[in-house]
DNA sequence: CCGTGTTTTTGAATCGTTTCATGAATGGAT
DNA sequence: ATCCATTCATGAAACGATTCAAAAACACGG
């Protein structure tokens, strides 16, 4: 069964290829009676449009891909729900990539989706080697806008989240609560936002004397925080407050400290990042940096689609949120 | 900037668009010096393959599309995780569709997914009106695997698991625990997960004597599970025991158990279903029927391919798996 | 230097759309 | 009847890669 193509429905509706493409692509150019006797035609073959030969002939894709650090973190699905309405509505498509944290499959991505010629590109990049990849694309007339990242000198639109400031509130709230020994946990540090959070905290720190111990871990998963935590048992000078680098993390040090029998937060207070859902809904609930999820999508969007639009002559835009400390019971007995 | 063609490198490199063609996807059947002549085109004007161009002439891509319920329940981010590493040694790529549970949004990717010509779809059927799109699809020559769902009728490779004997494996367990009045929180019944781990629990509940009750919920999400136990609290005869269509319901209800200061599992047991990681994660780690998450994934990619190679003469196999109840603290104080 | 066999390279045909300059048909208005 | 304006339909030319039969280049023994 060979697919059926336009000629094969022009020939049954005894019109030529043209009108075909007319009736699926400017319906109210073709007569009344014509379109009808075509449209039977598509429904009687079953034809179906080849979005390959479109493409080729449109030079571009319908595609807006999304790279994301994590698929499995519900961070980052927040923010590809943002998104999604604003491209669908655009008439786009979402298609979502998996980088993992890991530099290799972030370009076996990037090179499929050039070669794809992607509508646009929202990226959240592992790290800073990424750079010359995505400039590339951009190069090639991909237009990119960099996801809960500033752009820095970097020249693409970008939306963030001020990650150093949401590090100072985290410890701020930490050292209010009268904390002296606080630890940092996440990892590699080789991620911006991590380090950027790691040097808020570590600012806040030093101005108010309270000391700091850095539990780097190889990802920002479940399993690294329940690791780290283990780490620092059974220490007599342990820490008596954790700062993680996002949600998941702490989530699993709430675990691995719960397992163990450490209360929290009496003998030790925890403060997350992100507030994904699973964050108030943890049996502890979690204290946790709170970040526009989906308004980072949907901007991001925006601004992708705003760098079509304006075409040549369109000047980079910057978008910074600032995150917000939204403090539960991890943090405090009185919550 | 127009995008470089083939046309392009074969003119810089003194060459003809077929030895181009041949230096990317037959190296070897060119001769040493022409070759290098050519990748030095390549790199020189930037040169990136067109993958529409491609897949027009091949007559199809090299996509395998898995269209899942909820991208944001770890339960179908890890079967796409088994998935994945088959597929991309056979040289595929794997795109994630979302359907959210809504029939609507799964027709619209089933027709967009079409018109690309995917290599494959892997999904998850919302319920059983989609049946005729799907056959639509495998119509024309797309194979298709069922994930989490038997064939049943259907002429498709499927991969399930029992999901009544699930059932029955939850309600075994909480009436072997002592309890003889049994929450089932899950919905729509529409979706043939839910309905089936219903009948097993109904089923051991008569055999056995228990009271069933129902508590329909309108998804399955943290959210529903919530909002669900809710409606039981300070009833009288509130159930002793929860049994939820899946962990993020589950996860919902204790968080809305423990907040009302209903004790788990003293007051009230709660089980769960996919034992995903978050599962065992809770404060109160959550008993749950285990599922082989990424094996489904693996075996459906397996499945899928296999039909590809047969061709023709492929007959439809039917793998089933059985669960495995995980008990943990939810159930029982010893755990 | 020829014939034979092998290795390389060529270039035209093809995939299925969209686009657009032309042409045909229709309907008034004069 | 004639002319003009509309409204519709046509068909050939792209788009950029792959394929394959045929041509060209080369190697080598006699």
């Amino acid at each position: 069964m060979t697919t059926t193509s336009m000629k094969d429905v022009a020939r049954a509706a005894g019109v030529s290829v043209g009108t075909v493409s007319n009736v699926l692509n400017r319906p109210e150019a073709v007569a009344e009676e014509t379109r009808a006797r075509v449209l039977a035609a598509i429904a009687e073959l079953g034809y179906v449009r080849n979005d390959s030969a479109r493409q080729l002939r449109a030079g571009r894709s319908r595609t807006v891909a999304i790279v994301v650090l994590d698929v499995a973190n519900p961070f980052f699905t927040d923010v590809v729900r943002g998104a999604e309405p604003l491209v669908e509505s655009a008439g786009g498509v979402v298609t979502v990539c998996d980088s993992g944290e890991d530099v290799r499959r972030e370009r076996r991505h990037l090179e499929l989706l050039e070669e794809q010629r992607v509508l646009g590109l929202l990226i959240t990049p592992v790290d800073d080697s990424s750079a010359s990849w995505i400039e590339r694309l951009s190069g090639h007339d991909i237009p990119v806008v960099l996801v809960d990242r500033g752009a820095g000198r970097h020249p693409h639109c970008s939306v963030a989240v001020d990650d150093v400031h949401g590090g100072r509130l985290a410890a701020r709230h930490l050292v209010e609560q009268g904390h002296r020994r606080i630890a940092f946990v996440g990892g590699p540090a080789s991620i911006p936002q991590v380090a950027d959070r790691l040097a808020g905290c570590r600012e806040v720190c030093e101005e108010s004397g309270a000391e700091l111990e850095v539990f780097a871990t190889p990802g920002l998963n479940f399993q690294a925080g329940r690791e780290a935590v283990e780490q620092m048992l059974g220490r007599e000078d342990r820490p008596t407050a954790v700062f993680c680098a996002n949600d998941l993390v702490a989530l699993g040090a709430l675990q691995g400290l719960t397992m163990h029998g450490v209360k929290v937060p009496q003998e030790c207070a925890i403060v997350g990042y992100d507030d994904i859902d699973f964050a108030a809904a943890a049996a502890v609930p979690l204290s946790s940096v709170r970040q526009p999820r989906a308004q980072l999508g949907r901007t991001a969007a925006q601004l992708l689609f705003d760098e079509i639009a304006e075409g040549r002559d369109h000047t980079h835009r910057n978008v910074v949120f600032q995150p917000e400390l939204v403090a539960r019971a991890s943090t405090s007995l009185e919550l």
